[in-house]
RNA sequence: GUGGGGGUGCCGGAGCCUGGCCAAACGGGCAGGACUUAAGAUCCUGUGGCAAGCGCCUACGCGGGUUCGAAUCCCGUCCCCCACACCA
């Protein structure tokens, strides 16, 4: 009674250091074993350390990795940090400290917390990215970009957020903020930039999502981004030249009444007659301060515009229509300008209604005042393609315009190349140096890496301008003076490729050897946020495709799964955060429950992939079970097996290893308490099932089944211990359903006891066939009577009582005549349960009571039956 | 607007694909009981309504449909969440 509570603080410090000394978690290429790679995004170290959001996050990965080791898999799961980035740069800055410093303070904290969860990581294998032997190979990826033309620079409009000083990827750009700060509205600024060609992979990006192991969202959130349409590219002529317009919609083409240019276009200033002049630029003035009001407000934005005084030709009717700059067109999609058909496009309709232009239907179908018609219909003054169906319509009129060299088929993408540059110091360094005479030079390979200078100064603008002496160098090609590349790259870029640094980390030649990541990747199981879909998860499916162009992997796409996790927020469904002081840390946690209950409970709340609440209270559920699996342990008399324990232990083996393989870790929760409960009932429990039982717990609470794995003698780990095979044979779904009667008497008693209102001291229980076995003497009937079909009537009245198992059982015996004979549990075997479950159920009911269990049917059974007309239950009696 | 996911008992959350022992797993809460001088912890029981050993009624957003039978399948409808958002 007066147990003492254990030590989960010490016994999960104990078991840890020995997973350490004994590198039990050290992945080796040389193996006989199938490999398996796991991988967890990595953290970015941030000074505040873990959070329990972390902790679930890689418990997850975890519990998984875990499963896989003990399923006797070659498995690398590895960690390491995404330590080179902005808000580690801010963060520095306002602690007063040098980012180096602060980050590397911010792993220190994050290595022993991640060690204090529990986490089967390879330690021998950790990859800051922070380290010039990491970036090096950033540098060297960039120069084999810029050598394949995949890397370049460019002046362009780009998203500047001020507050973070740098530019930013259209990726990070968030309904016109800044992704790190929702407050703050991203500027557009002309500058000179470096960009990787994401573009050169638009369509296998594309196309090959399809094949990916990915959650359904996460493929179409990225297929969206990239955007993929297919069209035609059709010739406009205007003032005698040619303007190429892309559009999805050629079968509209005799409904275009006017044509709108982006605002932003570069050659805008083409197209504007000298009329024109001064209304164009009243008006492009107006729109840049509508773009500096707020990006959200662009549902009420109107389509604005403004005549630009040119005519366009209409190629398919030869028709003039006015061309328009407008506020609606996108500058940098399609060729920027749109051919528009206002009965047919809601935001030409707009624009129409607007600027009084006509409005001409060429499609029949709804068409109202308020709506354009974007449907299906057929085609209308549409000259000699009148009365075609307009999908028929669009591909005669594409090839008949194409046939006069006036259009062609093409496919446009949403996707745009990947800005890398930042002008920040906390980033990769890119390799190029500047010279007046050669222009931007590379850095010659074996210069690299390009080390980040120490000293610098924290303050306005990018922090390398303040280091001459860096900066100043001379000209690989020419030897004269030439300046360093100021700009640093996204921190996107180290986190695409990262996993295949695991797979070598110490390589001082290579990035990697080509003969490691063969063997090791792809990434078997990836498991990550959600919001990664259009950032990190596009990046590092591009560097997978250039690194197999360059015949550096065999494969290319990265990771075959990818599982995505939920967001744990604190008590009460609030988002975790140091403001609102709810921020739960595992240290804590470890500290009153033990890690081991936390890991459980956290996985027992809702599936991996849903959010979920802390809760204090919640906690206390799993430390219960905690609490009594150990109960268990110590008072268990090791002996043999009941029949119940050997067909659910076999059973639980089976199913708890498909809930693991699923990511169904809240089924394997519950199964597990089902099966602790199950075995604190036993009088006594064989040594092998107790030792199977803690494989099962392992990949869950690993501290504590390790903890008694010795305490059942063992001197091995219980974590690279062998997933236990189960027997089939021996689970005998039988057996259950037996058990369960058990449970169903003890209640019937309680009810009697309940309505005689007195003690008794002899149970009765009066077991019969003919109340029992309903459905088979039916069916017997039926087959008696020669009929071969149980009926939908049979059925009907039947399935209550017998739901699912009718069917089968129905089956099985009009399969199997002999059988129905017989039924399926004898009286024999239910009363013998009865017999058997004595003491369990004089537990239940009443200490000091004898039971008889009776079988024949008699006069006493008759007398029963008034009582306890029950059919399916055994009659009872209390004396 | 487009794409994706949802609406289940006091709460969280399974089940839905493959319709039937589903008044609905598991956890939390709450209530009662056991143990205790007491509290806590622990354990047991209960937890839609009526009835109280059969059972009946009402229930899985709302309204229909299919079926002997629907939380589960189909149609319509309302609401919520997430993502993208003027991409021609």
């Amino acid at each position: 009674m007066e147990e003492k509570e254990p030590d989960f603080l010490s016994i999960s410090k104990k078991w840890q250091k020995r997973w350490e000394e004994e590198k039990a978690f050290e992945a080796k290429e040389s193996s006989d074993k199938p490999k398996f790679y796991v991988l967890e995004m990595f953290p970015y170290p941030s000074g505040d350390g873990l959070h329990m959001g972390h902790a679930l996050n890689y418990s997850i990965g975890d519990v998984y990795a875990r499963f896989k080791i003990l399923k006797g898999f070659n498995v690398l799961h590895p960690i390491g940090y995404d330590a080179l980035g902005l808000p580690a740069e801010n963060a520095a800055i306002k602690a007063g400290e040098h980012p180096q410093e602060y980050t590397n303070n911010s792993i220190r904290g994050f290595t022993v917390q991640f060690k204090s969860i529990g986490l089967s990581y390879d330690w021998s294998r950790v990859v800051n990215t922070a380290s010039p032997n990491y970036y090096k190979w950033d540098q060297w990826i960039f120069l084999k970009m810029l050598e394949k033309g995949l890397a370049y620079q460019k002046t362009s409009a780009v998203n500047w957020c001020p507050e973070c000083e740098t530019v930013l990827a259209n990726e990070q750009v968030v309904n016109g903020k800044c992704w790190r700060h929702d407050d703050t509205e991203v500027e557009i600024k002309h500058l000179k930039q470096w960009f990787l060609r994401t573009t050169h992979y638009a369509d296998e990006l594309y196309e090959k999502i399809d094949e990916l192991e990915w959650p359904e969202k996460t493929k179409s959130m990225q297929k969206n981004w990239i955007g993929k349409s297919h069209g035609v590219e059709i010739d406009f002529e205007i003032n005698g030249k040619n303007w190429p317009v892309f559009t999805t919609r050629p079968d509209t083409i005799f409904g275009v009444t006017f044509m709108v240019v982006a605002a932003q276009h570069p050659k805008l200033g083409e197209l504007v007659t000298e009329e024109q002049k001064l209304e164009v630029q009243e008006f492009l003035r107006k729109i840049k301060t509508v773009s500096q009001k707020s990006m959200k407000e662009v549902d009420e934005l109107n389509k604005e515009g403004v005549f630009t005084g040119s005519y366009a030709i209409n190629p398919a009717n030869g028709e003039n229509v006015p061309v328009y700059a407008g506020n609606f067109v996108v500058a940098d999609y399609g060729s920027g300008m749109v051919m528009a058909v206002p009965a047919h496009d809601q935001r030409d309709f707009e624009f129409a209604k607007k600027y009084g232009i006509e409005i001409r239907q060429v499609i029949t179908g709804g068409f109202s005042d308020k709506r354009a018609h974007s449907g299906p219909g057929k085609l209308i003054n549409s000259g000699q393609f009148n009365e075609l169906n307009n999908e028929k319509a669009k591909e005669e009129i594409s090839s008949w315009l194409a046939k006069r060299k006036k259009a062609r088929n093409t496919v446009n993408f949403k996707l745009r190349d990947w800005l890398i540059s930042r002008q920040r110091y906390w980033g990769t360094p890119i390799p190029v140096i500047h010279c007046d005479k050669c222009g931007a030079v590379p850095v010659p390979e074996k210069d690299l890496p390009v080390t980040l200078p120490k000293d610098v100064k924290f303050g306005k603008g990018n922090p390398l301008l303040t280091n001459k002496e860096w900066i100043n160098v001379k000209c690989p090609k020419c030897s004269g003076d030439a300046k360093r590349e100021t700009d640093t790259m996204d921190t996107f870029v180290n986190s695409s490729w990262y996993y295949l640094r695991y797979c070598d980390p110490k390589n001082k030649d290579m990035a990697f050897d080509p003969k490691k990541a063969e063997y090791w990747c792809p990434i078997d199981q990836y498991i990550g946020g959600a919001e990664h879909a259009c950032m990190h998860l596009i990046y590092i499916r591009f560097y997978a495709k250039f690194l197999n162009d360059l015949r550096l992997i065999s494969f290319r796409e990265p990771a075959k799964k990818l599982f995505h996790q939920g967001m744990l927020s604190g008590e009460g469904g609030i988002k975790m955060s140091k403001s609102k002081g709810n921020v739960i840390v595992p240290d804590e946690v470890s500290k009153r429950y033990g890690i081991d209950t936390a890991r459980y409970f956290l996985l027992s709340i809702a599936s991996p992939d849903k959010p979920r609440d802390w809760s204090e209270k919640g906690i206390q559920g799993a430390l219960r079970l905690i609490r009594r699996i150990f109960w268990i342990f110590e008072n268990v008399k090791i002996g043999k097996d009941s029949e119940k324990i050997k067909s659910l232990i076999n059973k639980t083996i089976r199913d708890i290893e498909k809930d693991y393989e699923s990511f169904d870790f809240r089924a394997a929760t519950i199964r597990l308490k089902e099966l602790f409960e199950e075995l604190e009932r036993e009088k006594e429990i064989s040594k092998e099932t107790l030792q199977k039982s803690l494989i099962l717990l392992n990949p869950i609470c690993p501290h504590i089944t390790e903890e008694l794995w010795e305490k059942l003698g063992n001197k091995s780990l219980v974590s690279v211990e062998k997933w236990p095979a189960f027997d089939e044979s021996c689970i005998d779904e039988k057996v259950e359903v037996l058990s369960s009667l058990v449970n169903s008497v003890c209640d019937d008693v309680r009810t009697i006891q309940k309505l005689i209102k007195r003690d008794f001291t002899r149970l009765k229980l009066l077991i019969s066939e003919e109340w029992k076995y309903g459905l088979y003497s039916l069916i017997q009937n039926e087959l008696s009577k020669g009929n071969k079909e149980i009926t939908k009537a049979v059925m009907a009245s039947e399935f209550r009582k017998y739901g699912k198992d009718a069917i089968r059982i129905a089956e099985d015996l009009l399969k199997n005549p002999a059988k129905a004979m017989m039924g399926e549990i004898k009286p024999e075997e239910e009363a013998g349960i009865y017999k058997e479950s004595v003491e369990q159920i004089k537990s239940k009911i009443q200490k000091n009571c004898s039971i008889e269990v009776i079988t024949e049917s008699g006069s006493e059974l008759e007398k029963a039956k008034r009582k306890t007309a029950n059919p399916g239950k055994p009659a009872i009696v209390l004396e």
